[in-house]
DNA sequence: CGAGGGACCTGGTTGC
DNA sequence: TGCAACCAGGTCCCTC
């Protein structure tokens, strides 16, 4: 399940073969993903991929006419393989490279998507009204505490709100509150900005160090290169329930808000 | 207007 | 053992 780590993950494990290599062709072997890949993605035969970014999850590649945005859901996966690999169950997508590589989309839920766009990909509508980046200097604690004044919903939902700060999916949510000892359900205009300033920096931390490591491995997330993250060995709470806190030894309580598992100590989160 | 829930999808796990 | 039900999860979009 790809969060901002895993997408930071696979951003540089494609880029370099990505940009050494002008586009042979695009194959759309699945067009129905979250929404239709448009016909307008093969524009990019004969083209060179100038950069490969990211802004949220959404990967970037950008062309002379245009740009491929790629959002991997909940399970997508990117891969660059020889374009004659054997095709795979729910292989959807490639880029094929005149190197003979190829850039190869698998996701088995079907839940990213690949569109095309000829403007600023920034303008798109799906990105156009994103969030601060988590690992800029736009993102504080007063950033945070500003968020949350119009606004009474649970800490944990105003984190995860990509129209707040990009990113954070349910994992990293769950282990930045704890980092933080912040209790989930805290309502995020009772948080003072001190409690604010330590949430947004271990947001930082734990993004970082996820990075680091690859992401996180739980079904069905592996690099470009097929290995797994290992920021997996270091969840603190995620996937935890009934298991004791490390730093309290109390039992780890797993609830469910806006359906979906939420984990925490119910001592060293207040 | 904002908050909340449904829809999308498949593979793996659980329960009978 | 086989099958059905359920769950996970990101995010748009519709409804209240």
């Amino acid at each position: 399940m790809p969060e901002l780590p895993e997408i930071e993950t696979t951003r540089r494990g494609i880029t370099k073969e990505l940009i050494k290599s002008p586009v042979a062709d695009a194959i759309i072997r699945q067009p129905s993903l979250r929404w239709p890949i448009p016909d307008a993605v093969y524009q990019l035969k004969q083209q060179q991929i100038l950069k490969v970014s990211r802004r949220g999850k959404y990967l970037l590649l950008d062309s002379a006419v245009g740009t491929l945005i790629i959002h991997l859901g909940m399970s997508g996966c990117l891969r660059v393989l020889p374009k004659n690999t054997p095709v795979k169950k729910h292989d959807h997508f490639d880029v094929v490279l005149n190197s003979g590589l190829c850039l190869r989309l698998n996701d088995p839920r079907r839940f990213g998507c690949v569109l095309w766009t000829k403007e600023n990909p920034l303008q798109h509508r799906l990105l156009k009204n994103l969030g601060v980046e988590p690992l800029t200097k736009r993102f504080d604690g007063a950033y945070l505490k500003q968020k949350s004044q119009k606004c009474s919903k649970e800490i944990k939902s105003l984190i995860m709100d990509s129209h707040c700060v990009v990113g954070v999916g349910n994992i990293y949510a769950n282990e930045s509150l704890f980092l933080a000892g912040i209790h989930p359900k805290k309502p995020c205009n009772k948080i003072s900005l001190i409690r604010y300033e330590a949430l947004a920096n271990s947001i930082k931390l734990i993004l970082k160090q996820a990075i680091k490591l690859g992401g996180t491995t739980l079904k069905d997330f592996y690099s470009t290169t097929g290995k797994p993250g290992y920021f997996r060995n270091e969840l603190k709470v995620y996937d935890r329930e009934n298991q004791l806190c490390y730093d309290c030894q109390k039992p780890i309580r797993r609830i469910v808000m806006n359906s979906r598992s939420t984990y925490y100590c119910t001592y060293c989160q207040r």
